[in-house]
Order: structure tokens, then sequence, then C-alpha cells
RNA sequence: GGGGUCGUAGUUAAGCCUGGUUAUAACGCCGGCCUGUCACGCCGGAGGCCGCGAGUUCAAUUCUCGUCGACCCCGCCA
């Protein structure tokens, strides 16, 4: 139909006769002349009706609408001087039309292609529209290219690559599943995958030593601009590997990433390394942002014999007191009210500022409670110079952490402390195995419970909070990328993992026992990880929200504004299914 | 489950706090003019359930409550 792209022309084509096809971007009718930007998805070229070339096409220019769908023929010309546009890379030339037919006409849009602040909705209602604007064609553009680069590097390490049942088994650790009645089976459910987890095990457990896959994954838990609700993974699982390994291989596969999104090296490799808890205690987050500084120290020493009744209280019943110091800002009294007012919106119970005045005076609310001996050893801890404020929280000792490490971050963003021109890779190793769960009243996985505990657990009776697991989180610019974990390979050891859990034998058995069972028979130590591709692409692209990178998103809610889903179904499919919905 | 922001021509916004006029602008759309534009320009025109429902009021786009939808966050997301 075409013999050549609107977006490749240039001046070598000069004189040559091209056929093009494409979508009308913009139209600038003269009268006697008429131009019109002609796009494919190469780009963009203007094309010219004048009548000297042809008087029909240039009559029939005057009935081009936008985004006319247009086969054009024409003559190939270098653009008279002063008139080339260098905004376009086509800008040189231009094509003369001598015929061309209106493949397909087209209604006024609803909102116009070239307009760059069309609310979200109305994009995605009409998100094929969107798509058509070639800001968002680049995007898809890369995501394409990054499954090859993670298809070839992965390849050319050994991988091999697999698909594994989207009709799954629902499993009770994790997050909640997607669910999908059975109608053959009747009052049965399969379960959408969390994770292809227990399946690339297994495949470890085949012999494959090295898999694969660009996997969908589905969690029916709440969004966020970083969480959807159908995502892809690149999920990986390797036998016959320690921790080390299984990081080597991923650290290249996401140096390729990088260099192939972002056209240069990531600058500190290999990338740096950080304990969980040096994580939580310096920056009070799991996925700290190594942007800017601003560490949190522990200031519960310099108050162990305090009169201040919120810090004693504290103190007493076993949390820590924490404090940062922001330097080289000025703050007002407003601005302190609001950082206040901030920390409760976090979640904090309260927060103390103290601000250092120009003669080195300590000024606050709460600076009548505190002593001199206090006061003194906190403007030694942080250095505290005139201008220099202090923020103090308290709390039981992991939470005073991330309310501080919120706080921190609301700190970076409001006083631009973020150099957004950096890139800082992590690696947070070191895990704790275990987490307790409030809701449940017992240790949960903090990973998933096929991990494996950096020491051997069998027997273990003490703090379940020191156990340690094998497992791995990559960080970028405080953003969790992926994950994953050295697992348990051996039966008696998972047995011990899921004592650790309260999870009954015979629940085990019923929930995993075909993995347990798959252990026995010659399972290999293996261990595996898995990277969020869709927040890879959001964060090496500098995009704001997940859906900028996923074609048809959902909103906040888990509609598609284009599609209408999820939607009713009719009484009769309800019926194939004995589903009986209920209303309250 | 909870907190917050928003909803006004096709689109993006202003007006609302402090109730009362023909609801304003830009872009888009329609008609006319225009041979060097590229966000073309100039002249003219059409276009509104002010998300929906209730309440307060002589009177509601404006105030109150509810509801629906979009977004951000907490909880949740091994």
């Amino acid at each position: 139909m075409r013999d050549t792209y609107c977006g490749t022309i240039r001046k070598e084509h000069v004189d040559t006769t091209v056929t093009l096809a494409g979508w009308v971007f913009r139209r600038r009718d003269h009268g006697g002349l008429v131009f019109a930007d002609l796009r494919d998805v190469t780009g963009i070229v203007q094309i010219v009706f004048s009548p000297e070339i042809s008087k029909e096409a240039h009559e029939r220019a005057g009935d081009i609408r936008s985004e006319y769908v247009l086969k054009v023929t024409g003559t190939v010309r270098r653009r008279p001087a002063e008139t080339e546009n260098p905004a376009l890379p086509t800008g040189e030339v231009e094509v003369y039309v001598s015929d061309f037919e209106v493949l397909n006409t087209c209604k006024v849009l609803p909102f116009q292609l070239d307009d760059e602040d069309i609310g979200e909705a109305t994009r995605l209602r009409y998100r094929y529209l969107d798509m058509r604007r070639p800001e968002m064609q680049k995007v898809f553009i890369e995501r394409s290219k990054a499954y090859t680069v993670t298809r070839d590097y992965l390849l050319s390490k050994g991988f091999y690559e697999f698909e594994t049942p989207l009709l799954t088994k629902s499993t009770p650790e994790g997050a909640r599943d997607f669910v999908v009645p059975s109608r053959l089976n009747t009052g049965m459910f399969y379960a959408l995958p969390q994770s292809p987890q227990l399946f690339k095990q297994l495949l470890m457990m085949s012999g494959f030593e090295r898999y694969f896959q660009i996997a969908r994954c589905f969690r029916d838990e709440d969004l966020r601009a970083d969480r959807q609700p159908e995502f892809t993974q690149i999920d990986i699982e390797m036998s016959f590997v320690d921790r080390e390994d299984v990081m080597n291989v991923n650290e290249g596969l996401i140096i390729a990433l990088y260099e192939a999104l972002k056209g240069r090296k990531p600058p500190e490799v290999p990338f740096p390394r950080m304990s969980f808890a040096e994580a939580m205690d310096r920056y009070g987050s799991d996925k700290p942002d190594l942007r800017f500084d601003l560490p949190i120290v522990d200031m519960t020493h310099i108050f162990q014999k305090t009169e201040f009744g919120v810090f004693k209280k504290t103190i007493e019943a076993g949390g820590a007191v924490k404090g940062l110091v922001l330097k080289g800002k000025t703050l007002s009294r407003k601005d302190l009210d609001v950082s206040v007012e901030t920390a409760r919106e976090i979640g904090a119970g309260g927060l103390v500022w103290i601000r250092m005045d120009a003669d080195r005076a300590l000024q606050s609310p709460t600076v009548k409670f505190l002593s001199d001996v206090e006061k003194s050893q906190m403007v030694t801890l942080f250095s505290m110079e005139p201008g220099d404020v202090l923020f103090i929280m308290c709390d039981k000792k992991l939470r005073v952490s991330e309310l501080m490490g919120r706080f921190r971050l609301y700190l970076g963003e409001k006083y631009d402390l973020i150099d957004k021109s950096l890139d800082k890779f992590l690696w947070v190793i070191d895990f704790p195995l275990l987490e307790y769960s409030e809701e449940e009243k017992r240790y949960v996985a903090r990973h998933h419970p096929f991990t494996s505990p950096k020491e051997k657990l069998a027997g273990f009776n003490g703090d379940y909070d020191a156990i340690l697991a094998n497992s791995y989180d990559l960080v970028f610019n405080g953003v969790e990328l992926g994950g994953g974990s050295i697992r348990n390979h051996r039966t008696e050891d998972q047995a011990e993992m899921f004592r650790l859990l309260n999870i009954g034998e015979v629940e085990a058995a019923d929930k995993f026992g075909f993995l347990l069972e798959a252990l026995e028979m010659g399972a290999p130590p293996h261990g595996g990880i898995a990277f969020g591709f869709d927040r890879i692409l959001m964060m090496f692209l500098g995009l704001g929200s997940i859906r900028d990178v996923i074609a048809f998103p959902k909103t906040q809610k888990g509609s598609c504004l284009l599609t209408g889903a999820p939607s009713r179904v009719g009484p009769r499919q309800l019926a194939e299914l004995k589903i009986r919905t209920v209303s309250d």
C-alpha cells in the first residue's frame, strides 16, 4: 500500500516519488495552498496540496479533517529557504501531493491529540486515541524494546522461557486472590496467580536449572499510583545458586534494561548493598531513597532520664526517640506548623520541632521541658547551627522508624532535597524472615513462606523477629523494583518454616502438598527473583504512574473505562456456574 | 475500612469562599477569506442537566447532606 514511512523522509529522498499512508495530524489551509502533517508510527512529514501540482488534489484537500486516514502519493522536495522546520526530523523536506485517497474519515475527536492537559479519565475512556499520540507511542515502543532486551539477556545467560497456568490454585498466604469459578466443578474456583512462584520452583525440580517468564500476575488489593491489579513480572528462578549468584545475574539484567531505556550506564556498578536493619534505622524504610541524605538518628540515649512526659513514657515502654535535622533551609513558624500537621497525617502521634535561632538559642514549645544536658547533647549530636531545625518523634522502635522514614520523604520533597538528576540503585539484604501480623495474631512470612533462613532453623525457639532471611530486594530511587530469595529445598527445612508460621501439617499438605511432595524427590538448591516490569519501565522512563506504561490500565477502583469491565453477567452464565449473587 | 483533592460547553480551566446579570475564556467545531504555514492568520457563528439526588432559601453552579465517578495517600499489597 505504501513504500515509505512518513518519519523517515530526508533530503536524500528529494525528487523521488513516494507513497505514504497515515493520519492527518494537523491541517493548515491557506486557501490557495494547503499544508498538512501526515503521521504514521515513525513520525510526521509535511505534505503540500498545491493547485500547480494537482488542481484536483488541491480542491479535495479542502474537505480533509483531523485524523482522516490517507494514502498519499507525491514528490519529495526540499523546502524553500526560510520555511524549514528544525523541530521536525523531516523538517528540511516536504511532499507535494499529486494524488491521494481518503482511506477513512474521522469524526471530531473527544479531545485533541496535541493537547497535553487532557484528564486521565477521558484518556482512558478513549485509550486507543490517547495512544495515537507520539509521546504515548514512544512509551510502548520502549516497552516492546524492553521485552526484547530481557529475553536476549536471559537467553544469553542460559535461561529457558516458560509459560505457567493462569488458572491455578488459591493459596492462603499473601495477597487476596482473584477467583474464577469452575463450571465443570460446581462450587469450585480457580485463582489467578499472584505470581508463578510454585510453578517456577517445580520447574527447578524438573531440572531446567534456569527459568524465566515475562509473567502476568494478579492481586486483588487496593490500587496505587504504582500498583495495578494485573501487572507484569520478569520472573526468574535458578538452581544450584546462592544469593550472590542470583544477585549478580540479575544486576546484569537490570543494567541491560537501564542502558537500553536510558541510553547510558548506571552511575554506580556494582550496585551498593544495605542491610534491612540499617535501611530501617537510617532511612526508616526498607526501600530507602538515597538521592538525598537526611539520615534518621536514634536519640533515645539522650532521654534516658528525661522529665519530658511523652518521651519518658515511650522509653519506659521500650520505645525509641528518633530525630533528623534539616539544615540550610529557612522555616517559618507556619512551615513548622504545617510539618506538625503533616506528621499527624502520616500517622505520627506528634512531632517535636526545635529550631536554633541566630544567637544559638533553641526555640520550641517543647524546649522548656528539656534539661540543659539534653539540649546540649542534641546540639552536639546533630552539629546544629543557627537556622537548623531538629524534628523528633517517639514511638515503638520499628514504628518510629517508619514514621520518621515517611516524614523524611516529605521533607525531601517539600524542601527540594532530592537531586532528581541522580539515579540510585540499592540492594537491600538480610530482611527478617518473619513479621508479626496484628490482624492474624501470628507471624507471617515477610517475603513468602518458601524463603529460606540465613541460619538453619531446626528446633528454633528464640526471638522470631531476629531470624534473617536469605532474601534480597532491588530498590531504585526509593521504589522497589523487585525482590527474591533462596528457597527451602529440603522438606524438613520447609516443614520448620510452616511450624514457625503456625501452619499445621494438615493445612500445609492441603495447600502446598504438591510442592512438599516435590521437595522430597530430589529438589535442587534453588532461588530466584521477580521484577515488576511495569515499575521498571515507569521508573526508567521517568513517568509518574504505572498506568502510563500499561496499554489498557484500570482505574483506582479497578474498572476499565474503555470496556466497562467489570460488569454484570447474565443469569444464564450464573446458572451454568451455579452461582447466585446476594444483595444486602 | 479511613483521610484528602477534584467534577462547569467536545477539551482544559475561571466563576463558588461573599447565593440574585444573558455562566467567562482558550483550544476544538461550523461558515467565509487567505500561496509558505508548521500551535498558520483574519472575520463571523453554534455549542451548557454547572456529575446526579435531596435539603436550606423568595432565589442554589455557588451553602449543607447524600450519592456516583476520577485522582493522591493510610490500612492492604508474602
